[in-house]
DNA sequence: GACGGGTGCATTGTTAACAATCATCGTTTA
DNA sequence: TAAACGATGATTGTTAACAATGCACCCGTC
């Protein structure tokens, strides 16, 4: 699936440089599945992403075999694959599931990005490239874009793309990898406890950060960076259990 | 996150003190997988950090099952779950191999784990508690114990305990996970390109470190880290691109 | 009305046979 | 001799049928 819709257009001159970074966010890769395999992972991880599928909903193998006109044993080993990316739960006999992590996971999982994360900014591992710049830039462009049309679903997907392009451009693809992965299930994290007045994850700080980024300015980087994440903790609300228990109805076909 | 939860680890004595030291390691829980199939992974992982299996070893799905006495199907997951870990690689149609990272994905590696080990020191996300100063205490003492009784592959083993031991006191259970899997990844790399006068990875360095910890003196200990682990990657040796080309011998059973 | 047990259905788990693919090696030919 | 070709065997990939499990529903009893 890399008919990714949206993710074509960079509004930049260099298409060349951008496609190029684009290509590989998608595609960062998907070991040991085909690609087949790696398509369907890509649209439940999108459904996730995009809180069509929320945590807790059910995963029926047949069901998903049909909508995706692939195989049981496929689906399988997709499910498998999302199983430890801790964003799909599999219980033996039962099925798979959304995952629906708790408070405490919550937690581990956004100190693991602050300490990640914030220690990318500090001490990048990376010369910043020009072509990095312009990727970042047209990304906060791609949010500006989304937030100005109140287009929740590229809000989301813009600003966790915007953490991957910073962790590849500053670090490198392991990195990214891992940094991908915990973007990924915070914001399955923010699906179930965000506050009800939540902000929408984005006040102008990717701008700000990418701002500090371009100086080179480091440790003001990383000070902004886990101010950032500290936010969306704060914005969460542990309070309430609520399993939102979502239906099985699957929108994942596009 | 309870995951270490059941297993209360005392460091005191010998045997009984190793063994529950022991069972915490593999048991950072192997999602989506069945026991017997996390026992099947850990072995080839066991194999692979302790160099019986080389990179480059082929990994049929056949003999393994034989091995292990399972089934194909069953071998099959397991492959795949360890082909997302990156320490096996998927050929389609070809079949399964130990990776044989490059001198590219090596340096990534290195470069990601210092990244986020160094963060670790530097800004704990929890307090140290006596009973983790007591577990790292035990597994320096276990790796002086196999330092001196030169025993290589239990020293690889330790080595790699401390790393994630240290994640886990002073981390939580998502860093600790993902230092699980770059310390493998990195056990690989070393398999591949340690110089031949290698001084097998431990002068005592981490007692230094173990030291500092306790002094909570946590700027002195990331540099120490960071030294510790910047001293691994210089004693590897990129120019020969040397695949050592291991035979399919298994000495997995044990 | 609540509890316990049992039946049937829906779903997952497993297996075995078959199809497809790749490597090996011997043969042929320029 | 070396390259190309082709048959053979070994290994992986796929499928479909069957077994096992859990769940929901129904019924009877207390």
């Amino acid at each position: 699936m890399q008919t990714n819709a949206g993710v074509k257009r960079v509004p930049s001159v260099h298409t060349g440089g951008s496609m190029n970074v684009m290509l590989a966010a998608g595609a960062l890769r998907d070991d040991g599945l085909i690609q087949e395999e790696s398509a369907i992972a890509q649209a439940l991880r999108d459904a996730i992403l995009e809180r069509r599928l929320g945590p807790g909903s059910r995963l029926p193998e047949e069901q998903l075999a049909e909508i995706f006109a692939s195989s049981r044993g496929r689906i399988r080993r997709v499910l498998l694959a999302l199983a430890r990316e801790h964003i799909v739960v599999i219980q033996p006999s039962r099925g798979a599931f959304v995952a629906s992590p708790d408070a405490a996971e919550a937690r581990a999982v956004l100190a693991a990005r602050r300490m990640i994360e914030v220690a990318v900014m500090e001490r990048p591992c990376q010369p910043l490239t020009e072509d990095a710049i312009a990727v970042l830039r047209a990304v906060t462009e791609e949010e500006r874009r989304a937030h100005a049309a109140h287009d929740s679903v590229a809000m989301i997907r813009w600003s966790g793309r915007f953490h991957l392009e910073l962790a590849l451009a500053l670090g490198n693809a392991v990195i990214a990898g891992i940094v991908s992965e915990l973007s990924l299930r915070t914001s399955l994290i923010i699906a179930i406890y965000e506050r009800q007045n939540a902000m929408c994850c984005l006040k102008a700080d990717h701008d700000l950060l990418l701002g500090t980024v371009c100086e080179q300015a480091w440790a003001e980087a990383g000070r902004l960076m886990s101010r950032h994440l500290l936010e969306i903790e704060q914005n969460l609300d542990f309070s309430s259990p609520a399993p939102p228990a979502s239906s099985l109805s699957l929108i994942l076909k596009r």
